[in-house]
RNA sequence: CGGGGCGUAGCGCAGUCCGGUUAGCGCGCCUGGUUCGGGACCAGGAGGUCGGAGGUUCAAAUCCUCUCGCCCCGACCA
């Protein structure tokens, strides 16, 4: 009866619920270095995961892996004017190396538009050299004031899109392209209902014309920024020289596009799904889909019941899920319950003696309930569970946003929703600066999109929520991370 | 950078106010045995520069000074 391991339970204190989720799953561990974080093999497996579904996602829609340096002269970083002030802050720099002091300091990439467009000014020469759609995977640096495991680190993961174009429509058909992309992603993958839209011009990238992105509400009813893509317009493409011959025989810049996604979303995994118990990994991200325990009291029991669970295992491994088989001895069967439900494992099988004679095994899903599946249709039974589970946790997400939305807020409401219990505020928008400022002060809360038309209000909201003028545009707030 | 909390065994903590001899507890770990349908039990065992430096003292985990680091909350950001 040794509670060990027992975390904070969410409602008494969500971050540390957050921290201990993550450390009892063993997705991360803090490092040496402040602000950094070590991705332990739990927590890399489901990046792997991300990482398999996006790949297969960008090569579908035309796109090529390259990798570009980590290191990035730091004149590039000023040539285009609003990107250098926007980084400056959080750049590393080196400045020493071979036991000598640098010529020229070399940036540590804070997101690679500079080097990257430098190459492409080499690469294009022609329309007929358009569109360029590059994509890599790697690490960056940007030197935050204060950090959370995956969710703010000093070096973090990502994949960044960079591509060129002919023309504004067709870098802006890229742009939303790939914001669907990841809305798909997000809801079909990690079980994430998101919002799809525009920022406005305080919060979008420094060097965008425009800047999309993908907003979930989370457990505590703020929200995260689940992937980011950027119309570049040609801001780049002059800084850098990036020019082509027209079809018409003159001479263009390139229409840029970039893009976005972090091991940020691994946090945003935990804090969409994870309950008191610990994290909960929808199925077509969890590293392990399915564990396998044995129960037995004799040597008898024990042969029987592992033959069974051995095949078990073995077919559901042949059935292309991911399985483990949990043998270990001298660990009772609840203690091993205990581990998995921790690592957010959706679907465990039971095999004991009972389930062995009535040739069957007993499947307790992490979201709730137990129900025998016959061994006969061990492989279907299984399938139909991991996707009731996936679907469920979509549905359950969904409706927890629904009832954390409030639309057609009025000043008091905004300011008592953010006061209180928070969540997403729809609401109307005059547009200017001095209203979004004042609201970010009084609240906390920022616009977080303009949102797309599917999810706009059935009747726009005819004031500007804060000042009360004409509303041009319908707004979602809410406290970010 | 401001406010709050905390550094004692792998993890979680007690001991610190009021200095005193071999620094303790739970979990975990190792060995053997009995167990095993929701966190097992017994016996034996390993494991410590008390974050670091300096000082006070016959004597420091404990008192003083400095310092380093971590977590949480706020100002910046994916």
């Amino acid at each position: 009866m040794s509670q060990e391991q027992g975390i904070t339970p969410r409602a008494k204190d969500f971050s540390a619920w957050y921290n201990d989720a993550v450390m009892r799953a063993e997705l991360a561990d803090y490092s040496p270095v402040r602000g950094c974080m070590v991705i332990r093999p739990n927590g890399y497996a489901i990046w792997e995961l991300i990482q398999q579904a996006l790949d297969r996602m960008f090569k579908d829609t035309g796109h090529r892996n390259a990798y570009f340096p980590l290191l990035i002269p730091q004149s590039f970083l000023a040539k285009e004017a609003e990107h250098v002030e926007g980084f400056a802050p959080e750049v590393a720099v080196v400045t020493r190396a071979g036991g000598k002091e640098l010529d020229e300091p070399l940036v540590i990439r804070p997101t690679s538009e500079t080097i990257i467009y430098d190459s492409f000014a080499k690469w294009i020469h022609s329309y007929r050299d358009l569109p360029l759609l590059i994509n890599q995977w790697a690490n960056i640096v940007r030197w935050e004031m204060r950090t959370r495991l995956f969710l703010r680190t000093t070096e973090f993961l990502w994949q960044e899109g960079h591509t060129a174009h002919v023309d504004e429509a067709d870098a802006e058909r890229e742009a939303r392209q790939m914001l669907a992309v990841y809305r798909r992603f997000a809801e079909e993958w990690m079980a994430m209902p998101v919002l799809t839209g525009v920022k406005t011009d305080s919060e979008k990238f420094a060097g965008a014309l425009r800047t999309y992105a993908v907003e979930a509400l989370m457990q505590d009813n703020k929200s995260i920024q689940a992937g980011t893509t950027h119309h570049l317009g040609q801001n780049f493409a002059k800084a850098f020289g990036v020019q082509f011959q027209t079809a018409a025989g003159g001479l263009d810049y390139v229409w840029n596009t970039s893009w976005g996604l972090s091991t940020r979303l691994i946090g945003g995994l935990v804090m969409t799904h994870g309950d008191d118990v610990g994290i909960v990994c929808p199925p077509r991200l969890a590293p392990v889909q399915v564990v396998v325990v044995p129960i037995y009291r004799s040597d008898a029991e024990r042969t029987a019941v592992s033959e069974v669970a051995d095949r078990a295992a073995k077919s559901l491994r042949d059935g292309g899920f991911r399985v483990e088989l949990d043998a270990r001895e001298g660990m009772k069967p609840g203690a091993k319950y205990y581990e998995w439900e921790g690592q957010g494992v959706p679907l465990r099988l039971e095999v004991g003696p009972k389930d062995v004679a009535k040739e069957q095994v007993f499947a307790a899903r992490r979201t709730g309930g137990k129900a025998p599946i016959p061994l006969a249709g061990l492989v279907d039974g299984v399938r139909a569970a991991l996707e009731e589970i996936q679907s469920g946790l979509y549905q359950a997400a969904r409706e927890r946003r629904e009832a954390n939305t409030r639309r057609g807020v009025s000043r008091d409401e905004l300011v008592a929703l953010m006061a209180g219990p928070g969540g997403f505020a729809f609401g109307g928008f005059c547009g200017r600066l001095e209203c979004e400022l004042a609201i970010k002060e009084a609240t906390k809360a920022t616009v977080r999109v303009l949102p797309d038309e599917e999810f706009r209000s059935p009747t726009p909201p005819a004031t500007c929520a804060w000042c009360g003028s004409p509303s041009v545009v319908e707004a979602v707030w809410a406290k970010a991370y």
